[in-house]
RNA sequence: GCCGGUGUAGCUCAGGUGGUUAGAGCGACGGUCUCAUAAUCCGUAGGUCGCAGGUUCGACUCCUGCCGCCGGCACCA
């Protein structure tokens, strides 16, 4: 039986950090655990290189856009690499085999009546040669600023407007395709809405797929992108695939697009679709303007892959957003890997090179303990098929637990001092007991932890790899009486929690440099670029007003409708987007900026004669501008 | 504004269809053993289960309203 499980493919604009190492050491213990199950599971990953923001990249380096991504691919590849990540294929958006595939979907389409030629219009910056996506007539180059224009341009489009119903019947007859039930819904909501044709091909851009029998057209974004998860296991017989493992960001694409599109070229549809949450970092969203960005090769050097594997799948909550911070890392190290397991694996394995010298003693072991690990199992692959990481990893830390508690109780090094038959036979079953159970612990855990668990299970004295485990292994008993251990040593050496996150700060510093070097990015240049001249700069006409009115706008969250005075003869209908954080009373009198040379654009049917001018925060709050001196109002800003 | 979710010990979370003293792990504090990685094990402290009403003999658990947080849509000149 063959499981097929993909990541997303990662996009090539940024070096690999903890939040792709997150979903795909998580896609990897899948993995494992499918292998454990008895399936031959094989995992795709790879990266998304067209577009015009990479072409855009490429180009302010002096490179081709092929060279420029040849470098990222390669970084992480690398990364998956040094993570021990069991990558079978792992495909990129430019390799030939990958566009044919494209080509041929879209083929498959178009022969079935999905596809058509149209005109796309949309707002576009002729300074930075961009589509602003979603932009209106009059909004400002995100990039730039300058005000955007309104272009069309011929597409292609697909006709997702007609495969409302599909969906909806899909979602209806498999509920548990799109995973966790939050996002199912989202998604519900989102398709009852309707849904608008997708412009799949460009002809602005050059750095794509070709479209067939038409040169000026480049494949855009996802029907580029998804097609990956075929392309990657082009003609072995594994499509469809069995999970689609990806972050909650894109759950549109991969639960609306995606299934249209194979719908349409009459393909097999994916059997599940499992979108995790964010990893936050303190309860922050990580990004590069907080400069708290965490990459996983730190964490490895310092206390190895495994530690930040177990992280991740037992403090998480699967499919919720998580927070990571490198004290809770270690907290979680040393109370449950160092203290728990590794300590149990220790104490066991001496005690048998002490009392047995080395050999596993013959005993069926203790029936409580050996029906506790039973359950445990059990419990824990239960969770596991359901993608209950943390819980099953909770189940198994009981089991320990239980047996740390099995050993005080029988005391072995009591045992060991009596000369007597009896205490011989119950030092037997004692050891035999943890031995046996650690035996179960280890490969139950294989998946989640596989380079400790294959540390141990040779310390046990197992010669074939840990890897080899299967389900049916698993059941209480299967330790060979007489088996000889290996040397012991400690698997988690206990963290020094001031030291070791000391050096995983200094780590990440040097880590962050290298992948900015990679990357050919200098900090200093790309300011430069984004200089302006003085004259630039005049354009703008900013101004003092003060606040006469303001109300909230029917209809919205957000907007705010103010009267601002900046000494013309009729104050300015300003419509703002501060709501949020302003109450409407507060603001009456209050002194601001405002961009008063605007083009007027209308909002929720109010005419917006002008910008409020606040700093836009984290998180998308604006606070506004004032003055600590008095000034008047209609004093020019510069 | 509409829709979905969520709010339980310092932290992370469990708590089918309402029923005796609300649980676990981590952390804190005290004690214990000595096989073990200053580990283990035992014990203690700590919660008006977001707030206010309601239904009920009885609600963390059901209903209503409010507040906070998260997310989706709309929207953010």
């Amino acid at each position: 039986m063959k499981y097929y499980l993909t990541t997303p493919i990662y996009y090539t604009n940024a070096a690999p950090h903890i939040g792709h190492a997150y979903t795909t050491i998580t896609a990897d213990t899948i993995k494992r655990l499918k292998i454990m199950q008895g399936f031959d599971a094989v995992l795709t990953t790879g990266t998304d290189e067209h577009g015009v923001n990479v072409e855009r990249a490429a180009e302010a380096q002096g490179k081709s856009a092929q060279e420029y991504t040849d470098v990222i691919a390669e970084e992480f590849r690398n990364q998956w690499k040094i993570l021990g990540l069991g990558i079978d294929r792992f495909e990129r958006t430019t390799s030939d085999r990958h566009a044919r595939s494209v080509q041929d979907l879209f083929l498959r389409c178009r022969d079935r009546g999905h596809v058509y030629k149209g005109e796309y219009k949309g707002q576009y910056c002729i300074f930075d040669n961009l589509y602003v996506n979603e932009a209106q007539p009059g909004d400002p180059c995100p990039e730039c600023g300058r005000p955007t224009e309104t272009v069309t341009e011929e597409n292609y489009f697909f006709r997702l407007s007609s495969f409302q119903q599909k969906l909806l019947d899909l979602y209806e007859a498999q509920p548990e395709w799109i995973q966790p039930e939050t996002r199912r819904n989202e998604v519900l909501a989102f398709v009852k809405q309707g849904l608008q044709d997708l412009s799949i091909s460009r002809t602005s851009v050059k750095w794509g797929i070709p479209v067939p029998n038409e040169p000026k057209h480049v494949f855009y974004v996802w029907f580029d992108a998804l097609t990956t998860y075929l392309s990657a296991v082009h003609g072995e017989g594994l499509w469809p695939a069995d999970l689609h493992l990806i972050g909650k960001e894109i759950v549109r694409f991969h639960a609306v697009y995606w299934p249209a599109f194979l719908m349409a070229a009459e393909l097999p549809l994916p059997k599940k679709i499992f979108a995790h949450g964010w990893l936050l970092f303190e309860n922050d969203k990580m990004s590069k303007s907080r400069g708290n960005i965490v990459r996983a090769t730190p964490i490895h050097r310092v206390l190895g892959t495994d530690a930040l594997r177990y992280f991740l799948l037992r403090e998480v909550v699967f499919g919720q957003d998580g927070s990571f911070s490198y004290d809770a890392l270690v907290g979680r190290y040393n109370s449950d890997l160092a203290n728990g397991l590794g300590n149990l694996a220790s104490r066991t394995l001496t005690m048998i090179h002490q009392y047995r010298g080395g050999a596993v003693p013959d005993s069926r072991g203790d029936a409580d303990v050996a029906q506790a690990a039973n359950e445990t199992v059990r419990g824990a692959i239960e969770c596991f098929e359901k993608f209950e990481f943390s819980r099953a990893l909770e189940t198994i830390w009981g089991l320990i637990g239980r047996v740390d508690k099995f050993i005080v109780e029988r005391a072995p090094w009591k045992l060991a001092k009596a000369a007597d038959e009896q205490a011989r036979r119950l030092l037997d079953e004692t050891l035999y007991t943890a031995a046996e159970a650690l035996r179960i612990a280890t490969a139950l855990l294989a998946p989640v932890i596989p380079d400790s668990a294959a540390k141990i299970w040779s310390q046990i004295g197992f010669t074939h790899p840990v890897s080899d485990v299967r389900v049916r292994d698993l059941e209480w008993g299967k330790l060979a009486a007489g088996q000889l251990l290996g040397a012991v040593s400690a698997v988690f050496p206990r963290a020094d929690a001031k030291l070791s996150i000391e050096k995983m700060r200094e780590l990440e510093v040097e880590e962050y440099a290298r992948q900015m070097a990679v990357l050919g990015k200098t900090v200093p240049k790309a300011e430069e670029e984004a200089r302006i001249a003085i004259d630039d700069f005049l354009k703008v006409d900013m101004r003092v007003g003060i606040v006469r009115e303001a109300a909230a706008v029917r209809g919205s969250d957000k907007l705010l409708h103010l009267q601002v005075d900046i000494g013309e003869p009729k104050a300015r209908s300003i419509v703002a987007g501060i709501a949020g954080v302003y109450q409407p009373e507060a603001l009456v009198g209050r002194k601001v900026a405002i961009v008063a040379n605007l083009q007027p654009r209308k909002l929720k049917g109010l005419e917006s004669q002008g910008m409020i001018v606040a700093a836009s925060l984290e998180g998308g709050d604006p606070a506004l501008v004032s003055f600590l001196e008095d000034v008047p109002v209609g004093a020019r800003l510069k």
